[in-house]
DNA sequence: AATCAAAAATGACCGCGGTCAATTATAAAA
DNA sequence: TTTTATAATTGACCGCGGTCATTTTTGATT
């Protein structure tokens, strides 16, 4: 039986996190150091790493809390009608991590589909987002706006797929004019949930 | 007009890739540490990334080098004949990025589709693949083995993603007994290349 | 208030990738 | 052969993530 942390512990994380963020604000994800986190929390170095397991774990919190404010709109938005309203409901998540390298890297490092530890946020962020898809999916086909020859989980996996694909390719290229990740989606999903004719 | 580099120069380059190898052949690729290279190698550190632009420009090396080869194996086995077929095909890459980490990262990293270095390896591999794909893809749709109602460099580029996709699962759990990646991209592929009827 | 075991925090230390001013080898020109 | 420009190599040094034996703090118990 493990004990409850003490009131101490829970500020030092609580400031660890407060001061990151602020870093992320300024600096991005990428200008994120370990070293200056601890220094403005006046905190010892190794303390950070008794509270996160590695600058991942630090980074999973704040950006998986990012995610699930994401997925809280996305889900205001309501039901799409059909696979073009789809992928103006995932355009905030793609501008979002197409933002800085570091977001993608940890997606996908964290978003194994049915992962070991649902008490990380990364990986319950992941798990609402494919049930919240699963479901617009299911309603999809009962409206018969999209394919109904395969079963709404292994659409929605596929359209993890090609979030991950294109911005994989948008973080190739210096995209100074490209098409945003969230136009580059749109053929894909047309082309997997178009309905059998 | 920059020069040709001298003798000396290219025998260091060959030195530092064989000896790269073989660390690799021994201890894997997440194994490989700059400084064991240029201990064996009887160079400096500072040599090896004259040479190569980071411990990533080495690992491409290789990796490019064995992906190459990969795909001769692909093209020798001939054009497939349904999607069934070229799951098969697509196999022994799966294997091949599926055994490490650092694999796929790498590859994941360099794959733009457009690339702007095409004297890299790596990409020189990447597209070389889509190449090949579309032009499989082309002969499965002239013979109606697959769906046609899509340019085939389209749906190229989707089967990279269901690749990446079922990669990136698997290394999201540890895969003592679960399903190998090539199992995993059959039910994907058949979704996205199924004939409409 | 004194005691004490567990919890929390500390910071010197390590591994490893990457840099760069200084040094040495090379080959063409004088 | 001597000179000389530049190509190639060197290795001390740095940044930064991560570890762990040691020390300090906490709060329950007597």
């Amino acid at each position: 039986m493990t004990r409850a942390p003490q009131k101490r512990r829970l500020e030092t994380r609580a400031k660890l996190l407060e001061v990151a963020a602020a870093i992320v604000q300024e600096q991005g994800y990428s200008g994120l150091r370990v070293e200056d986190v601890v220094a403005r929390a006046r905190v010892a170095k190794g303390t950070l790493f008794s509270h996160f397991k590695d600058k991942d774990g630090l980074l999973a919190v704040l950006i998986g809390d990012e995610v699930m404010r994401l997925l809280d709109g996305m889900e205001a938005g309501g039901a799409p009608q059909d696979a073009a309203e789809l992928t103006a409901r995932l355009a905030p998540h793609l501008d979002y991590v197409g933002q800085d390298r570091v977001i993608f890297d940890l997606l996908l490092r964290y978003s194994g589909t049915t992962a070991a530890e649902p008490d990380e946020v990364v990986t319950a962020g992941f798990l609402r987002q494919v049930a919240l898809l699963t479901r617009w999916l299911q309603l999809l086909q009962a409206a018969g706006r999209i394919r109904r020859d395969q079963p709404p989980e292994l659409l929605a996996e596929g359209i993890q797929a090609f979030l991950n694909h294109v911005l994989g390719v948008w973080f190739c290229m210096e995209h100074d004019d490209e098409t945003p990740p969230a136009r580059a989606l749109e053929p894909y999903l047309q082309a997997w949930l178009q309905p059998a004719p």
